[in-house]
DNA sequence: TCTGGGGTCCTAGGACCC
DNA sequence: TCTGGGGTCCTAGGACCC
């Protein structure tokens, strides 16, 4: 059967946290909002188009956000209102192909190239998926088409907001080469400096450039696969299973943690998190990783990996707490912690029995339990609650956001 | 303007094994 | 016991993405 010569669609929702707020709070529609932290260290998660004319954008600073665009509508996240409509919009994209890579809550690499016999043309395709998804979710999207990848991915956000674009199959040079060369997909701020000195500017500067030079001045393979992106070579196809390799919690604090007795206490909350996440996508992890940030910026982890696969706050608690004494953080003021477990084992397989750790299972199983059922706030570690008179501990005021990508 | 939270992948060195 | 080379795993840091 004969496929579309552009056969690889991308779909990418529009401003989605800001659109999903939107449909619960019409007062939101035509005005500048942004979803993200409220905080002093609060940055913008998802920014309306209105915003955007505005200057603002995801990732800035909230604070500086607010300066820009005075009128802003400021939102918290929630992020299980996002997964739920995110679990919307991907059920209706699988009903047009099961060929479908997610890569992130709100968006997702397409292969269409079969659909030729339902769809007259690649664009037919798009317009009938756009007008699926606003009509089953009430949510705007953009779709970009193209014979590879990258095109697919940069088409769709040129199509923004709410449109389609095609690049058609012989134009992908002609489409590539006046852009920044900053645009390409893996282009971040570290390598645009370093091809900005080999006064690189355009994706076509940097097709022009051997890939043997490249190669010297960035490293074998990041040199080959920028090389090859610049010419619009892309062979990597849609594929489907992502598979999980780590989970990790994270918490930056309103006001910089001080003193080991203060990181003891969330460090306990986060092995908390962590274990119901890691339970609740069945997973125990064998590897764990602290992170530490300090009020300079500079980050550090600490990592090990052990033989049983972990799955208790319990466990996870003092893995941490071996952890925090090999990063020797002292008495140096620390702004954000992280705990992460990687090398994941399906927490059904048969593990070793730890004798050590007897019984934390069973518990913690069922206090989760009654956290699905009754939500987790009804179970809360002795630790964990404020006794009262006690003074203000620092830090404390960050509520747990919990905030997903844009 | 002072930088979130959750991920993936790459690099580079060292340990260890054959 | 003056020591090759490859494979694999682990650790730490960093770039990048949404």
């Amino acid at each position: 059967m004969e496929r579309f010569a552009e056969h690889i669609a991308h779909v990418d929702m529009d401003a989605f946290f800001v659109e999903v707020e939107r449909r619960r709070d019409p007062a939101l529609r035509g005005v500048p909002v942004a979803v993200g932290g409220t905080g002093t260290r609060g940055v913008v998660a998802s920014a309306s188009y209105e915003a955007r004319r505005h200057g603002v954008h995801s990732a800035m600073p909230m604070a500086h956000a607010r300066r820009q665009c005075p009128a802003l509508r400021v939102v918290p996240p929630d992020p299980r209102a996002y997964g739920a409509a995110s679990e919307a919009v991907f059920e209706i994209i699988r009903s047009f192909t099961p060929r479908v890579e997610p890569l992130s809550v709100d968006e997702a690499f397409l292969d269409i190239g079969g659909l030729r016999l339902h769809h007259d043309s690649p664009r037919g395709f798009a317009d009938a998926l756009r007008a699926a998804i606003r009509g089953g979710t009430g949510l705007p999207s953009s779709v970009g088409i193209a014979t590879v990848k990258l095109l697919a991915k940069m088409a769709s956000g040129d199509a923004k907001p709410d449109g389609v674009l095609v690049v058609p199959a012989g134009t992908e040079r002609a489409y590539l080469a006046p852009k920044p060369v900053r645009a390409l997909w893996g282009v971040g701020e570290a390598t645009h400096a370093r091809l900005e000195q080999l006064g690189v500017a355009t994706i076509g500067d940097l097709a022009s450039i051997p890939e043997a030079t490249l190669c010297r001045r960035l490293g074998p393979s990041l040199g080959s696969h920028l090389a090859a992106l610049s010419r619009a070579v892309d062979p990597r196809p849609v594929e489907g299973g992502d598979v999980v390799k780590s989970i990790s919690v994270e918490q930056t604090y309103e006001r910089d943690l001080e003193g080991r007795a203060a990181m003891e206490r969330e460090l306990l909350r986060m092995a908390d998190r962590l274990a119901a996440r890691l339970r609740r996508a069945g997973f125990a992890a064998r590897g764990v990783t602290l992170k530490v940030r300090f009020a300079d910026f500079s980050t550090i982890t600490r990592s090990h990996t052990g033989r049983a696969p972990l799955d208790t706050a319990h466990d996870l608690y003092a893995a941490a707490l071996a952890l925090l004494d090999r990063a020797a953080v002292g008495e140096r003021p620390v702004r954000l912690l992280g705990l992460g477990g990687d090398n994941l084992d399906d927490a059904a397989a048969p593990r070793q029995l730890d004798l050590a750790s007897g019984g934390w299972d069973e518990l913690e199983g069922a206090v989760e339990e009654v956290r699905l059922r009754f939500g987790d706030r009804a179970v809360a570690r002795a630790r964990l609650v404020e006794p009262p008179a006690t003074p203000p501990e620092p830090g404390s005021g960050t509520p747990d956001t919990g905030r997903q990508a844009p």
